[in-house]
RNA sequence: GCCCCGGUAGCUCAGCAGGAUAGAGCAACUGCCUUCUAAGCAGUAGGUCACACGUUCGAAUCGUGUCCGGGGUACCA
């Protein structure tokens, strides 16, 4: 907010010295000594104007006395300038956190639509520990465009027809033999999880020993109870959707055919070995890319452009992706493939996080994927909090490895990370219900003048800025910015409440004042946990 | 080989649309609860921001190259 007054003015000082020249910048500054914002304006101009910089910046500065009532300037070498901020202009936002409340920062409305694809696991297992990364991803950027006024659909794809769940099913088929007493081999690159013994057990106890391996509840059933199995683990953490996308829809409705007809007919593709390639090369791609097997099964891609073709057609202004970093060679190819069926693609986002690795007693617990010696997400909501496990899995940006420390998120006390932010907003709570008992609700008239301190300045400078780094929250959709700032809030006000006292019946004016910082960083705190999905609890 | 991510304090990581003295948590050490919640605060110690060169008035941040770790490079998803 305050950047674009500053950015206004320096537009307008340029204009105004007919100077064409748009090579600046405006800065946060970390350490106050020079004002909250610097530019270096002059220092670029100066090789443009062939005069030095502090020349040029000590100039600005003189011409510019007294033009704003919300900064002043001042210059600092090498060519720095500097705006200070007025405390009033602070004063203000104060009073605009307070009447808006969690409207706070908000611009205006729109109508745009946004889909967000995440998790999409294949119901072949239970959902792992990195699983849990991208439901926690997809989930917090789903909530940071709502809260940016998209109208956002949260959905999960999966594969109901591949080569995945056949093998599932002939897995399920001979763990069901087996506990009939049939000796049947088991597929290759089957899975071997207990969750299988347990559903080849239902089937058995449900259906008797009679059934034959081409009994579609191999394949029904099996997918059934993961599928749901899986819902549960995501309810348990707070994540639902609203669309479940299967693949086979893309068979069944002729859109998969439709594709593979536009691609021949437009030479994009050609028969070589029994298979159908993707001239892929032809646009800046290593090789070309199958798309149906010799065995006349298509690969991933066919079916992922047909879906990714229907999410176009169904008129979201952003489509966002969640993906593992498994992915990250593959998306172009889908993305090609659209391109190629003439859709539209500049409204995809692409989200890409690397693995998650858990440590437990300090040691890497190594997990892979069919072998069955993974760890569930559900064991993890067995042991943990929801809060917990959505700030684990955001602690860390997404393009980062994460370590996620069992034995640190266990932790009930004042190590755990995770309660830091919980704590203030529960102080804030506390000592507001201490102050209406101990000081009365009476109205006293403001303009927080009172606030004057080092402590109390930083904090509500801290929570003016919110809506300029939701700004920068939105665009780059990292959910980790947005804790990154919530824990500048909270160090802000754990601070400021240690050195000041807010309930003085002696100075009630300064009380008024400190009790109403209170009340915007627990609207700021508030607003900035409901988007994480983590409760603001009243005490702790 | 090629492509993508990462390499910042003992450990785990922020910071990276270039900006002034590089931050946090954990671990270590020292203080602070008869006063609004000590799940907190204040302080000490800890760094050639992997390395080299380059661009720039200015580089942890941008470029090139090298080294190390992870992922991908399938007629698996």
């Amino acid at each position: 907010m305050i950047q674009h007054h500053i950015n206004t003015f320096i537009a307008n000082y340029l204009i105004e010295k007919k100077l064409d020249f748009d090579d600046w910048t405006v800065s946060q500054n970390t350490k106050k000594d020079f004002g909250e914002f610097s530019s270096n304006l002059a220092l670029k101009l100066a090789k443009h104007l062939k005069k030095s910089p502090l020349e040029i910046a000590e100039n600005i500065v003189k011409e510019s006395a007294g033009i704003s009532e919300i900064f002043t300037l001042s210059a600092s070498a090498p060519g720095f300038i500097n705006f200070h901020i007025s405390n009033q202009y602070y004063y203000t936002v104060l009073k605009k956190i307070l009447k808006e409340g969690e409207n706070f920062g908000k611009k205006r409305t729109h109508n745009k639509k946004a889909n967000v694809e995440f998790v999409s696991s294949n119901p072949t297992g239970p959902l792992t520990v990195g699983h849990g990364r991208q439901a926690i991803l997809g989930d917090i950027i789903s909530n940071i465009l709502t809260w940016d006024g998209y109208s956002v659909t949260r959905e999960y794809y999966y594969n109901d027809a591949g080569k995945q769940m056949r093998v599932l099913a002939e897995s399920c088929y001979a763990k069901y033999a087996a506990l009939c007493g049939e000796n049947v081999s088991f597929p290759e690159n089957g899975y071997v999880g207990s969750y299988i013994d347990k559903i080849a057990q239902k089937i058995l106890d449900l259906k008797g020993a009679s059934l034959k391996p081409e009994d579609k509840i191999f394949r029904e059933f099996t997918e059934n109870e993961i599928f749901t199995d899986i819902q549960n683990t995501l309810n348990r953490i707070g994540v639902k959707f609203d669309v479940f996308s299967k693949e086979g829809q893309f068979y069944s409705n002729g859109s998969i055919d439709k594709i593979l007809e536009f691609f021949a007919k437009n030479n994009l593709s050609y028969v070589k070995d029994g298979a159908v390639w993707f001239k892929t090369s032809h646009y800046g791609k290593e090789e070309d890319k199958v798309l149906v097997k010799s065995t006349g099964e298509p690969t991933y891609r066919l079916p992922d452009i047909a879906y990714h073709a229907d999410k176009v057609d169904r008129g979201f202004d952003l489509i966002v992706d969640v993906f593992g970093a498994d992915h990250i060679d593959t998306y172009p190819d889908v993305i090609l493939g659209l391109e190629c069926l003439n859709k539209k693609t500049d409204h995809i986002k692409v989200i890409i996080h690397q693995f998650v690795t858990l440590k437990k007693g300090g040691e890497i617990v190594k997990m892979s994927t069919r072998k069955a010696n993974f760890v569930t997400l559900d064991e993890l909501v067995d042991d943990l909090s929801p809060d917990i496990i959505r700030y684990f899995f955001i602690m860390r940006g997404a393009n980062s490895h994460l370590d996620f420390d069992l034995d640190l998120a266990k932790d009930d006390s004042e190590k755990n990370p995770a309660y830091y932010l919980q704590y203030a907003h529960a102080r804030i709570s506390n000592l507001l219900k201490r102050y209406s008992q101990e000081m009365g609700d009476n109205k006293v008239d403001t303009n927080y003048e009172n606030l004057k301190s080092q402590d109390e300045l930083n904090l509500l400078k801290i929570l003016s800025d919110f809506p300029d780094r939701m700004n920068d929250i939105v665009s780059s959709l990292e959910p980790r910015r947005l804790a990154t700032y919530l824990e500048e809030v909270a160090a802000a006000y754990h601070k400021f409440y240690g050195n000041q006292k807010v309930i003085n019946p002696a100075d009630i004016k300064t009380s008024t004042d400190r009790k109403d910082l209170c009340r915007a960083a627990q609207i700021i705190l508030k607003i900035g946990l409901s988007i994480l999905g983590i409760s603001c609890p009243e005490r702790m």
